[in-house]
RNA sequence: GGUCUCGUAGCUCAGUUGGAUAGAGCAACAGAUUUCUAAUCUGUGGGUCAGGGGUUCGAAUCCCUUCGGGAUCACCA
């Protein structure tokens, strides 16, 4: 590419002017700002030992010899140390219309994205969304960058608190299903959930009121005492627990289909938390072996990583059996076996990060190479105006009902804007989702995954400026250009020299999108890429406000800008299906 | 208390690998359509980049420190 040329051209002008022998990563070059007439500029500032001239005189040294052989280069200027280099408005468009369609990456490593991983006691609320867009974002773009990937579902289904739900239907449901009842099989879930907390805490109060302090209430409220009783139950196969176990999982995972279908998000395989629970123990004994663990008198079995500036840590609790580090250590093991894959993400909330540094330090103790290769995908909370999100205070945002406000207001806006004309009701259906899901999933994944985040249920549903329909605006207003264009256009030779400066942008905006895959792809960060879409809606915009497309007489510059109007389309299309936002036909 | 993390315009956010006068959107105000979708575009105002110190030609960015927010430090998951 053109940078690399002028890269390789500055460190042969450094040894003819200078007789400078300087490596090609020194020379800096970036991107004119857009206040400073120019293309690229080189940082000079370095040089300058070499040159032992002030910065403008090595500027403009550099500058003349660049423009003196470098075709491309039609002049160049110096701002203090910076040195502009102007390339022909020629070789942009010479560029543009050498587009041929990027061949596709190699398919070079396997990379596993293990993200969602729900409880099956409780339905998806928003921190739920944050997680779920970010994993599959994610997911499509290291594939757009090439890597073989996998999307992993890794979920929790047994456990106390997955007993807390059963015992209270048990208890308090009297025989009520998701069809008798017609509430979708997770909020049913869920509702006995709190059913079982509302009931525990009314115990705990009756037993403090007669005199117990409250943590021993706590341990000796009946519920709690008959929670336990089942999940050993569970763990010993008794018939009727696991059957109901199967049943009210069931009805969860009907719930969450639903949801993840609405959401646009997939899996190519999911683990079963119930079937991986018991794996690991045996990894402790090695360990132990290894030295890498040790033994207290009680018969619990610990890590030490003092040395490395965290605690003691439980691997094994006493009675033998595994706690949450113990049953991940197995998994990663499982995953790792099973797949091979030389990077293994989790896209988990950032207040377990202590937990997968222990984790990866630990799989890395144990001699395990592949550790190297695993990475926490940590992000932050999703915060309301009110503050945290908590469910005892009824704060919290469900999933399945943001979905459908996100929805009705896209309904709202659009039939405001009167422009549905001619549309069946199957097709405003669609229009409908694809814009309140578009606004959804970008106001989400344009902030920086690793940074905490407000949810502003007023802002998340504007749909002007920095927002998914935005962007989506852009795609069928082409789109519904072209359809009047004459396809002959799309793919005719154009002979074009006057080309105004938004079009030369729009032509490096359009050429910046496969580093900005890589990047994005690099720093695990769908933000990248949504910043980048609205970067290319915005100079396409500039454009058709300043410019002519269909009515432009020039047939030359007709069929360049409707190329450069397709080019536009397929970019921004490309980039939002990696934020999982689908492009309508026109709204 | 230890560890980690964040602090940029009234609000929500960009600005990763040190570079020019710190940028967008929202909100406020002023304009643009006899015209291809105005869910658009153009402009104005708004900043001690939390405070202080250091490193150097040059710091929002790197280092130290203070302050402030958050997370985490369970024989829970």
């Amino acid at each position: 590419m053109l940078e690399q040329a002028i890269k390789n051209l500055t460190v042969k002008a450094l040894f003819d002017l200078y007789q400078a022998e300087i490596d090609i990563q020194q020379v800096k070059i970036e991107a004119t700002n857009p206040d400073f007439k120019g293309d690229f500029t080189i940082l000079t500032f370095p040089f300058l030992r070499f040159s032992k001239k002030t910065p403008e005189e090595t500027a403009n040294e550099l500058g003349h010899y660049i423009q003196t052989h470098l075709q491309d280069c039609d002049s160049y200027n110096v701002v203090k140390g910076f040195l502009n280099i102007e390339i022909s408005k020629q070789y942009w468009l010479n560029l543009f219309s050498n587009f041929s369609e990027e061949t596709k990456p190699v398919v070079s490593e396997k990379v596993m994205v293990e993200y969602s991983s729900p409880n099956t006691n409780k339905p998806l609320h928003l921190g739920h969304i944050r997680n779920n867009l970010l994993g599959y974002s994610v997911a499509e773009i290291l594939k757009a960058s090439g890597k073989d990937v996998l999307k992993i579902n890794l979920v929790n289904d047994r456990g106390i608190h997955i007993c807390k739900s059963m015992l209270a239907w048990q208890k308090f449901g009297n025989g009520e299903t998701p069809q008798s009842s017609g509430m979708k099989g997770d909020h049913l879930v869920g509702k006995y959930y709190v059913e079982f907390d509302k009931q525990y805490k009314s115990e705990i109060h009756a037993l403090v009121n007669q005199g117990l302090e409250k943590e021993q209430a706590e341990k000796q409220a009946p519920l709690m005492l008959q929670a336990q009783e089942m999940l050993r139950k569970w763990e010993s196969g008794d018939e009727e627990i696991v059957n109901l176990w199967k049943t009210m999982n069931a009805w969860v995972y009907e719930g969450f289909n639903q949801t993840y279908q609405a959401l646009g998000v997939d899996f190519d395989h999911y683990y079963y938390e119930s079937n991986t629970y018991l794996l690991g123990k045996d990894i402790v004994e090695e360990g132990l072996q290894k030295n890498v663990f040790y033994k207290r008198e009680d018969g619990s079995v610990w890590i030490d990583l003092t040395s490395d500036g965290l605690d003691e840590k439980l691997v094994l609790r006493s009675d033998g059996t595994s706690v949450y580090m113990t049953q991940d250590i197995g998994t990663a093991i499982l995953k790792y076996q099973d797949y091979q894959c030389a990077k293994s993400l989790y896209v988990v909330g950032n207040e377990q990060d202590y937990h997968f540094k222990v984790l990866f330090l630990i799989l890395k103790k144990m001699g395990f190479e592949w550790a190297n290769g695993c990475f926490h995908l940590s992000y932050g909370m999703v915060d309301l105006p009110s503050g945290k999100m908590k469910s005892r205070e009824g704060t919290v945002v469900d999933a399945d009902d943001l979905i459908q406000e996100m929805i009705a207001t896209a309904q709202a806006k659009t039939q405001e804007l009167g422009k549905t004309d001619g549309m069946s009701e199957d097709e405003k259906q669609l229009l409908y989702q694809t814009l309140g899901l578009g606004a959804l999933k970008f106001y989400m994944l344009k902030v920086d995954p690793q940074k905490r985040m407000l949810f502003n249920p007023e802002e998340s549903i504007d749909f002007q400026g920095d927002t998914g329909p935005f962007v989506q605006y852009v795609f069928a207003r082409i789109n519904s250009m072209l359809k009047v264009a004459d396809s002959k256009e799309l793919v005719a030779k154009s002979n074009v020299s006057n080309i105004t400066q938004s079009e030369i942008n729009l032509i490096k905006t359009l050429f910046d999108f496969n580093d900005q895959v890589n990047k994005s792809a690099a720093n695990y960060s769908p933000a990248i890429m949504a910043h980048y879409a609205l970067e290319l809606a915005k100079a396409f915009n500039r454009v058709y406000n300043e410019v002519s497309f269909l009515r432009e007489k020039d047939t030359d510059l007709r069929i360049f800008r409707m190329q450069l109007a397709q080019k536009t389309a397929q970019t921004i299309q490309t980039t939002l299906a990696m934020l999982g936002i689908q492009c309508p036909d026109r709204m």
